[in-house]
DNA sequence: TACCAGTCTGGCACTGTGTGACAGATTTGG
DNA sequence: CCAAATCTGTCACACAGTGCCAGACTGGTA
C-alpha cells in the first residue's frame, strides 16, 4: 500500500530524477563554460556535493550525461514516424517524423547552438552521437520496412536501412551547415536541399 | 650525402616502416585472436619487444593501429574519383571511386570478412572508423561541388556534403548487410540497392 | 514502535588508455 | 670522430571506468 498522497512513484524515484536533473544542469553548465574534455567527472562530482563513483551510478559514462536523452529522441522518433498515414512515401514519412521530434526539443535556439556546437567540437560526443544514432535507425527499420512495400525477399531490411542511414546523414548535413552559419539558415530548407542533392 | 647504396630513404626511417609494420601484424593476429578490446597495448607491446610507450609513439591510440590506413584510403578514394569523367554524375562517380578503392584493398575476402566483423563487434572501433570516414567526406566534397555544377551560391557544400554522406551511409549499408550475410552476398549488388532505395 | 530487507552512498583499490619529462643510446651529416 | 637531431625505455601522472565493501537510508511489515 501507498500511504503518501499524490506521489506518483516513490520517494527513491523522485530524489533521483532530482539528483541526475541536477547533474545534467550543472554538467552542461561547466561543459559550456570550460569545454567538454577540460571537465572532469570529478570536478562535476565536487560541484553537485556527491562522490566521483555517485555519478557513474547515474551516468555510466560522461557522454550519457550530455546525451542521456538521445535515446528517448530515438523513441520519439519512431513514436512520430509510426503517426505518419500508412501509405506515404518513406522520404516524406521520415521528413516529417524528424520535423515533430526537431520542434519538440525543449531548447531556445540560442542554448540550442551552443550545445550542437560542443558536439560538434568534441570528437569523443561526436562518436557517441552516432552510435546513438545507429540506434535510431535500427528503431525506424521496422515501419520503413512496412512503406517500402511488401516484398518478402530479405534484402528489404538492407533497402529501409540505407534509405534511414541516408535521412539521418542529410539531417547530420543540415545540422552541420547550421552550426557553421551561427544557426542563421533555416533548418528545415537545409535538409530538404540535401535530401533534393542526394536524391538527384 | 648519403653512403648507402640503394636505400630510398634512411636507416631511420626503413626501421620505423618494419616496426611499423610488426606492431601491425601483431597486433592484428591478438586482436582476431582475443578481441579488440580484450587486449591491452602492454601485450602487444610485449609480444614484440618494445615498451609501451614507444608503441604509442608509433600509434597514437589503440584503433590507429587497426584504421591507420583508413587516411590513406580517403586519399586513394580521392583520387579515383578526380579520375572519373568531369561531366559523369556524382553518383556514378563515386560508385565507381569507391568500386576501385575496394578492389584496391589487399585482403583476402576471409581476411576482409573477419576484420570488418571485428569493426562493428567493437563500438570504439566503429565510433573511430566512422570518425576516419567523416575525414573521406570532406575530401570528396571539392570533386562533388565540381560535378554539381557552377552554381556559385553558397549551400553547394552542404548539397555535395549530403551527397558524399549519403553515398558512405549506403556502403554502411551495404558492408553491414554483406557482414550480415557471412560474406555471401555480393556487395556491388547490396550498395546497388541501397542507393536505388535511397534515391526512390 | 522496532525490525528486516532492499537500495543507495562514499571510499578504496585497481585496470587501462594516453601524455609529459628526462636520461641514455643511436643515427645522421659533416 | 664529432655534434645535432632523433629514438628509446623508464618513471610519473591524469583521467575514465569498474568491482568490492561497510555503513546509512528507505519502504514495508509485525
Amino acid at each position: 500500500m501507498d500511504h503518501r498522497a499524490g506521489n506518483p512513484a516513490g520517494l527513491r524515484e523522485r530524489t533521483r530524477r532530482a539528483v541526475q536533473a541536477e547533474i545534467v544542469s550543472t554538467a552542461m553548465r561547466l561543459f559550456l563554460e570550460h569545454g567538454f574534455e577540460a571537465t572532469t567527472m570529478e570536478q562535476i562530482a565536487n560541484e553537485i556535493g556527491i562522490s566521483r563513483r555517485s555519478l557513474f551510478r547515474y551516468f555510466g559514462s560522461k557522454e550519457d550525461i550530455v546525451l542521456g536523452d538521445h535515446a528517448e529522441h530515438g523513441e520519439a522518433l519512431r513514436t512520430a514516424l509510426e503517426a505518419r498515414p500508412p501509405g506515404e512515401p518513406p522520404w516524406e514519412a521520415l521528413r516529417a517524423a524528424l520535423k515533430a521530434l526537431y520542434d519538440s526539443l525543449p531548447y531556445s535556439p540560442e542554448d540550442f547552438l551552443k550545445i550542437t556546437s560542443m558536439l560538434h567540437a568534441s570528437p569523443s560526443l561526436r562518436a557517441h552521437q552516432w552510435e546513438k544514432r545507429q540506434q535510431w535507425t535500427d528503431l525506424l527499420v521496422p515501419d520503413i520496412v512496412r512503406r517500402l512495400g511488401a516484398t518478402r525477399d530479405p534484402m528489404s531490411e538492407l533497402r529501409a536501412r540505407a534509405l534511414a542511414a541516408c535521412a539521418l546523414a542529410c539531417l547530420e548535413a543540415a545540422t552541420d551547415a547550421w552550426v557553421r552559419s551561427g544557426g542563421t539558415i533555416d533548418m528545415e530548407w537545409a535538409f530538404d536541399e540535401a535530401v533534393a542533392a542526394a536524391r538527384g
